[in-house]
DNA sequence: GATTATGTTGACCGATACGGTCAGCGGAGG
DNA sequence: CCTCCGCTGACCGTATCGGTCAACATAATC
């Protein structure tokens, strides 16, 4: 790829890989064409190939700035730090956010490019994928304590059962075109508030 | 569209319109080719057309069966009766999976037909929707007892709550390709019964 | 002001894919 | 043998695809 992209002003940077996110997040590979990238960058197909050789290399650039700028944010937001329960959920959802912010599509584009078969591309990103899984993996969480939670209750379902209303939650806002990530995040909290008082022990005798 | 197609061995109606929901549940109504509907249907592209006069006939003969079989087998399941939560949520999501299981992508089609933006068919779409809505609007839950549940708890959060993870339970298989809806119905079975668990008044005491 | 370097585009190319048509194949029934 | 009918491959005109290129605009350099 054309090393000028990168001296490119960040404002015009990130309008390109907006685009190529909600571009290829909405169909294959194969179905998106470079001229609707640009038309949604709001510059012409030239310029595109231009930065990009083509098709592929930018398909491929924006996985690997996918995953890059996810580790980022994490790290950043100290999401991989050792927490309890709750407060680590919190945080890794508060990067998640913060990465939809500035990049609305990149979830679903992240999904759909992991599950990608078009050989052209396929292959690359599996490849691609078993690198940053053997750099970041065994980041595990701390041993939770039993006792603060109400006696007799399945901890993992109740991770479990947390973790898909989350992505019930993220998943329910995606299907409505415009998201609204400031009523996500608010309704990502009270979900964790109401997760406080009927799971936690101590918070379940203050009622 | 041409009546022969009602007179086909319901076998071959069913891969016929089990093709569609797959390619239009995969991308968008103009990047969803004819030609790839027949293919994956197993016949020609010819006989497609023999059967529906063009791609806009199909799509919306195919919307309206989705919404006719949903409705049909969500009152066969008595999905629409009177009874308490639990039970009412566990046959609501019988129905989804025992459809899902008769027209495996017939969900997303679903939800990507009604937010298609494409004007040859998204004012189509939206009015049948309307109609549909006129129909069967209105058949809402039996009011439940809070005494039931847990004291203190807020109700709402915990309806809300419970579809989300449902939802999250749901778009999680989806992702994977090959959705396997046995799993799927136990772990939303396990789901239930950890609820019951956690939000009853009555089972909480028996631990 | 002339020249050069840089950023950007519209027009274009060959190839392919699209929605839709049609003549005709092959087998069953008369 | 003929006729009907389900079904297909080949085809048509058009649109769109990935990718190229000459040229325009703008600003820096001399």
């Amino acid at each position: 790829m054309n090393p000028k992209f990168y001296s490119l002003p960040e404002e015009k940077q990130q309008q390109i890989i907006r685009a190529g996110f909600r571009v290829f997040s909405q169909s294959s590979y194969r179905k998106s064409p470079m001229s609707e990238i640009a038309a949604a960058a709001g510059i012409s197909k030239s310029l595109l190939f231009h930065y990009f050789q083509n098709k592929k290399e930018l398909y491929l650039f924006l996985w690997d700035t996918c995953a890059r700028i996810t580790v980022e944010e994490m790290e950043k937001g100290g999401a991989y730090d050792q927490h309890d329960l709750f407060s680590s959920m919190d945080s890794g959802m508060q990067v998640k956010l913060r990465l939809m912010r500035k990049y609305p599509d990149i979830g679903v584009f992240a999904v759909r490019a992991f599950y990608e078969k078009d050989p052209e591309v396929s292959s690359d990103i599996q490849k691609s994928m078993g690198q940053y899984l053997a750099v970041h993996a065994g980041k595990k969480l701390k041993e939770i304590d039993p006792n603060d939670f109400i006696p007799g209750i399945d901890l993992e379902m109740m991770y479990r059962e947390m973790y898909l209303a989350s992505e019930g939650c993220l998943w329910e806002y995606l299907q409505r075109g415009s998201l609204d990530i400031d009523a996500m995040q608010k309704e990502f909290e009270e979900l964790v508030e109401f997760w406080k008082k009927v799971y936690l022990r101590r918070e379940r005798e203050d009622i």
